[in-house]
RNA sequence: UGGGGCGUAGCCAAGCGGUAAGGCAACGGGUUUUGAUCCCGUGAUCCCUGGUUCGAUCCCAGGCGCCCCAGCCA
């Protein structure tokens, strides 16, 4: 290990940034304005984290600024709490959004002049259908539709009653506001898209002042141009709004012309990145809430102890490009492990615990070991460990029978115990049912610390904690949400749910000095994994979450010798 | 003959007419008081077929495949 480094940011070059690399070069633009866009109406996931990073990251590296924008135009689906969320879980990335955070909302004023400007220039007109009889005159993907009945209202009778619509005269749903643009268009966006309908909901933030609503597409482009937004980012199902976007832009007198640019979104296997799903796997409880460790959500995430840097590396590693692709949960994992050994600080912890009893060990003994805790770092410094007579390894550890190639410990086997002495098994303890409960050992007084003056080797090294000094502790380990990387897009995908995601360990021991550990101090447990503690942990009972397992390539080769 | 996109190794991708970067995964090997880390090594007739060109992953034409759109969701 050379040099502590968390992200490594060369110059990144993708279509966007050549895009507004050369807005910039052209005098088109002065100061690249981007924005992040969520709706309040759940939590934050890795796929937004893509964009985060996009909007944000661009920002910075033009010196320009990114707008933390909520685009709460539907009061139906919002709540606060999903503003409050998704604010710390931007700040917890990293990113900072200045004084101001935006909404939507704010310009709900604006927005409504806008409308009016589109009704006096006959451009827009109120329809008196209903939202059957829109999608049926809509047409189909391969027929034109047909024009509305109320389509050549005079400019007076909409702008009339499109302010009785705002005045609340109507019923939700019996009227709404469509532009007059095409409804023979091939592209269904342009076929008189509806700009506002009436909805009879508490917003947010401006309560019950308002009667109706904007829809995505009228708010979004001119909440743009009035942000002076120079680069509007989106994903790919968007690629069929610009047109309309662009119209829009064009026949407003908004002060700005934003420009719409969309890539693809990610997608990750073994889980599910689809706002809809996530909602219903908290609300119908497969899951503990938005922030179980198990979710591919950022408070998720962060509570399974993922650092905001290693998700930072892994957005990093993704390309921006229009190609859809899915990529693989194991490219996470793997920028996870790499943060993670760099800077978690190493401990001991055994899992599924076997009592070990040195017995050429005094019983009144107990030294304190010296371990290092960053074996790649010195600067991390060392710990003491109490070493005692009965201690407990990890079962795995020992095998009865073992085959050649096992190193670990076996009947006469010697092996390491990590940072202590070498062991050698005398005799194996068995309870009436045949199980091994216990292991009597011996120990080379001389092996202290860990390496013989003979010059003798052993081939393991195993981890260890001292019985009388450990801590018990209950450990949880999360596996994908889903087995087959791609059932997360099934259409049955609460059929397809991985069973085990969640092991819950209990009677683990954990070495002393974790009883200061916290949710952000990450360690490594060693030839185990990596863990923080749980927020749900207390001074009774210690609770650690396992962020990701080492890479373990006995494990490994055990698995393709018998698949199980 | 609806519209809009996309197609480079198992996965993500660079490439912008001069003869296929990189990362992940996989598989070998070395080091190792974590079977971890680290180090070294191994993989492509660029969806197909024609055309333009001295030369095409890149340009043109025609196919094929996949994705998105018919919310008063975003």
């Amino acid at each position: 290990m050379t040099e502590i480094k968390d992200t490594v940011d060369e110059e990144q070059q993708d279509f966007i940034r050549e895009q507004i690399r050369a807005d910039l070069a052209s005098g088109k633009v002065d100061k690249v304005i981007t924005r992040f866009p969520p709706e309040p109406n759940g939590y934050l996931h890795i796929g937004h984290v893509k964009s985060i990073c996009l909007n944000f990251g661009i920002a910075e590296e033009f010196d320009g600024e990114c707008h933390l924008r909520f685009d709460d135009t539907n009061p139906v689906k919002e709540d606060i709490e999903f503003i409050d969320a998704i604010q710390e879980d931007v700040e917890w990335l990293g990113y900072s959004w200045g004084e101001k955070i935006y909404f939507a909302s704010d310009n709900f004023d604006q927005l409504y002049q806008y409308a009016e400007c589109l009704v006096e220039a006959g451009l827009a007109y109120v329809d008196d259908l209903t939202a059957e009889e829109i999608r049926e005159l809509r047409g189909t993907l391969t027929e034109p539709g047909k024009n509305s009945p109320y389509r050549d209202r005079n400019v007076n009778e909409n702008i009339d009653l499109f302010r009785r619509m705002k005045a609340g005269e109507f019923e939700d749903g019996s009227r709404v506001l469509r532009a007059k643009i095409d409804m023979a268009s091939g592209n269904v966006n342009l076929r008189d898209p509806v700009l506002y309908r009436i909805l009879t909901a508490t917003h947010p933030r401006t309560g019950d002042n308002w009667k109706i609503y904007p829809t995505y597409d009228f708010a979004h482009g001119q909440t743009d141009a009035i942000e002076g937004v120079t680069h509007s980012l989106c994903t790919l199902e968007f690629e069929d709004h610009r047109p309309l976007y662009d119209w829009l832009i064009q026949h407003l007198p908004v002060p700005a012309k934003p420009m719409q640019y969309e890539f693809s979104r990610l997608n990750l296997t073994n889980t599910v990145l689809s706002k809809r799903r996530l909602t219903q796997l908290t609300d119908v409880g497969h899951v503990s809430g938005w922030d179980d460790p198990r979710m591919p959500t950022v408070s998720g995430l962060r509570r399974r102890g993922v650092p905001a840097s290693a998700i930072r590396d892994f957005i990093s590693r993704l390309a921006i490009s229009k190609t859809e692709g899915t990529v693989e949960a194991a490219m996470l994992d793997h920028c996870v492990r790499d943060y993670l050994n760099r800077h978690a600080e190493r401990r001991m912890g055994v899992l599924r615990p076997l009592k070990l009893v040195i017995e050429n060990y005094p019983e009144d003994k107990t030294e304190e070991l010296v371990a290092v805790n960053h074996p790649g770092n010195d600067s991390l410094g060392t710990r003491k460990i109490p070493f005692s007579r009965e201690l407990y390894i990890e079962r795995e550890d020992f095998m009865e029978d073992p085959p050649k190639k096992f190193f670990r410990l076996g009947p006469g086997r010697e092996v390491r115990l990590r940072f202590a002495y070498f062991v050698t098994c005398n005799e194996v303890v068995k309870d009436e049912l045949g199980e091994v409960v216990e292991l009597r050992c011996s120990y080379d007084p001389e092996t202290k610390g860990g390496n013989a003056p003979d010059g003798r080797k052993v081939k393991g090294t195993i981890h260890w904690v001292s019985a009388a000094h450990a801590l018990e502790s209950e450990v949880r380990l999360y596996n994908p949400l889903f087995e087959n990387p791609k059932d997360g897009n099934a259409e049955d995908y609460l059929d397809k749910l991985n069973s085990d995601s969640l092991e819950i360990l209990k009677g683990c021991f954990v070495e002393p000095l974790l009883s200061l550990a916290t949710w952000d101090s990450p360690v490594q447990f060693e030839r185990t994994g990596y863990f923080n503690l749980d927020r749900s942990s207390n001074e009774g009972c210690l609770v650690f979450n396992r962020t990701v397992s080492l890479r373990d390539s006995w494990a490994k080769e055990n698995l393709k010798k018998n698949p199980s």
